[in-house]
DNA sequence: CCCGGTTTTTACAAAATTTTTACAACACGG
DNA sequence: CCGTGTTGTAAAAATTTTGTAAAAACCGGG
């Protein structure tokens, strides 16, 4: 329950309606259509999918995919999102979320819209 | 299952549509016209072949077949793997693939063209 | 020894990946 | 609204990894 997991109660896959991970070998497709990912698109997506539901802040992003400590400045956290983002295509906006001033969340498939209408809401939820 | 089998569970040779190797007479074949290969390069196109459709890390390549131990730096393999394609031939390309940043995977012949336009994806996938 | 074939190293070129930069767009408290 | 800080984004720069040719080193038989 712990946020980012120190690896043990985890499934070694993942899948929902569209996405589908493997953490043995280490590979990802999207509605059965294999993804390429980089190692370090893989890295940080397997994370954020490890604790699914679970807000995590850049600073553990940082920490657990580039071994980076505090106090390092750097934007290519939100390039590899960006990439990730594009590879997911359409589904990225409902599976990588943005917290505002805290880091990014991985949120699994949900089929039902809370608005059909497509504009839904700000992709944020939360506090400090 | 695992990676790099220990040799047990492996039948005692392979073919496809166009390669035969004999792992007992350690000889290959291509279209049915013997390949001359030497002994490094059967080696190394062996265990690739054994374990057809996995990824093989460097470090295990250089293990297995140099009795390299980690943290050597060297590019012999690559100059093998480059031969090896050499006489591969036109199949070079679909049998051994590179994974970016990890090692190499052969992968038996298919007749089906993903795309039949050629220009392909990168040849990566992966992850740590 | 010397030779022919094999293997390894060297030295770059090319390709792929990652990081940085620079700025636009957005969020939010006041 | 305004100001400040955060995130999004494209493109350039830097880094890392792989491809390749050619030279050097190695090795066993004659």
């Amino acid at each position: 329950m712990g946020l980012v997991q120190t690896a043990s109660n985890s499934s070694y896959r993942y899948h929902d309606a569209h996405l589908e991970l493997d953490f043995i070998r280490k590979d990802a497709s999207l509605d059965s259509h294999r993804l390429v990912l980089t190692r370090k698109e893989y890295e940080l997506l397997a994370l954020l999918v490890e604790n699914a539901g679970e807000i995590i802040p850049r600073q553990i992003l940082l920490m657990r995919v580039w071994g980076y400590s505090n106090e390092i400045r750097t934007r290519t956290l939100d390039v590899h999102i960006r990439r990730l983002r594009k590879k997911l295509g359409q589904y990225s906006e409902q599976y990588i979320e943005t917290i505002f001033g805290i880091g990014y969340r991985f949120q699994p498939f949900r089929m039902t819209q809370r608005f059909p209408t497509g504009m839904s809401a700000s992709p944020m939820a939360v506090g400090a």
